[in-house]
DNA sequence: TATTTTGATTGATAAAAAGCAATTTATGTA
DNA sequence: TACATAAATTGCTTTTTATCAATCAAAATA
């Protein structure tokens, strides 16, 4: 947890350009939301937030990659995310009961900045387009953990494993090749499985010649296949 | 969907004294929601809001007993609550795309309030106290979700029925003993699983004088046994 | 480079839960 | 009340998925 200057940003200039949410604030507001505001550079496997801790920041990733999870019985988690620079994070602690609900750890070496909650909410008040467009975050979260419990109770592996192999691609490395830095855990994590079975599953789709497989390199052959799988599976 | 003159409200007033959301307005913005506001009473049976159409309104129950449920693959259902008067919901799509994300279908004669959602967007704009709560209501409702999550995949089929029962007795008939007017199959939705699995796993719990159970009436006998169940069941 | 250690893979087995079919019970209606 | 329909129950079978154990491969470290 080691912070070094030649990652720390000087304003908060940088995110206003990147988020859609500070892009709404006045000089004033940005203000407020920079006072106290710090940035901490992690490394590989640490954690940046940590289920049932205090939610005392909203948290902006501007460089690397988490994941974001739930801490369930037994050691199991969920994996509902996996984060990259620009995305703001807090969770549906920030304006209940000041806790955080999931946990985010670095899954490379990875910088965030922390802005205090209270600031948040100052801004909240004196803007309403801000409100509005948190309110709205918080809807879409909503929806896609609709999507998420759909997917998650009523489909069978090979559906389960389909959406995360499209998530992967359309959401976090933008192409239909990439070189996975998640393990077969983490992908069983997602996917509600065991790693044994999404292993199988995954070489089951290489050879149905769904996917290329080269342990952590995957290449998407056959989109449609998934798209299809996804929808029964 | 008969208007009943008996069944309609003059004005916002009781809502306003029995929802927390509601007693934050002014009786200016009062008037707000108020303008085009309308009432309709259903029969048992009836969908009140359909997944998918318009999210035009926001919707009170004051009368009667609903359940809200995702719809999704081959008609199968996820049956999220079970509502009563004073609960106010529209879902995530109000601030987002404008659709409704669930179905909420009337569970007994049920009479509801509809308020046009871009009176909400309206008031929320002017007055940063309903904004706030607006915002804490969704948080809240990802809370839920996230609990949700969790019970329906890493508990089995006992761990999420004593779930069900639990949230039958505290948040819905606010009595140990009730008598349901939902059926097996509707258990079965709430808690992931077929009807048969939920008879069979409720006769269970007779046997082992966790409940008491007459069809139709269930008496929890022993919650600390159920709590324990919820635990990892 | 040799050596650990961690992650991936594979096969065999067991557990959990669904599906199916038949029957009984309850409910609503003519 | 008798009948028709819907809901609940039960036993049996099958499917899905986890668990366990062993091996193999890759990556990190001495």
């Amino acid at each position: 947890m080691l912070k070094r200057k030649s990652d720390t940003c000087i304003s908060c200039e940088d995110c206003n350009k990147r988020s859609p949410l500070f892009s709404l604030l006045s000089s004033e507001e940005l203000n407020i939301m920079n006072a106290n505001r710090f940035e901490v550079v992690f490394n590989t496997g640490e954690n940046i937030v940590k289920q049932g801790t205090s939610a005392s920041h909203m948290i902006m990733i501007t460089r690397g990659m988490a994941k974001l999870y739930l801490e369930g019985f037994d050691k199991k988690n969920l994996l509902l995310e996996i984060i990259s620079p620009w995305k703001l994070f807090g969770g549906p602690g920030l304006f209940t009961d000041y806790r955080y609900h999931y946990s985010v750890s670095a899954l490379l070496d990875t910088s965030a900045c922390f802005i205090a909650t209270e600031n948040v909410r100052r801004v909240m008040r004196l803007n309403p387009d801000f409100a509005e467009t948190l309110l709205k975050h918080c809807s879409l979260n909503g929806v896609s953990n609709f999507q998420r419990l759909i997917s998650l109770t009523q489909k069978q592996m090979h559906g389960r494993l389909a959406d995360v192999l499209l998530y992967l691609s359309e959401k976090v490395y933008f192409s239909p090749h990439f070189s996975l830095n998640i393990t077969r855990q983490e992908i069983g994590e997602m996917s509600n499985m065991t790693k044994e079975s999404a292993t199988r599953i995954l070489k089951e789709f290489e050879h149905a010649a769904i996917i290329k497989l080269d342990t952590k390199n995957i290449t998407l052959l056959d989109i449609e296949k998934l798209k299809q799988l996804s929808l029964h599976g």
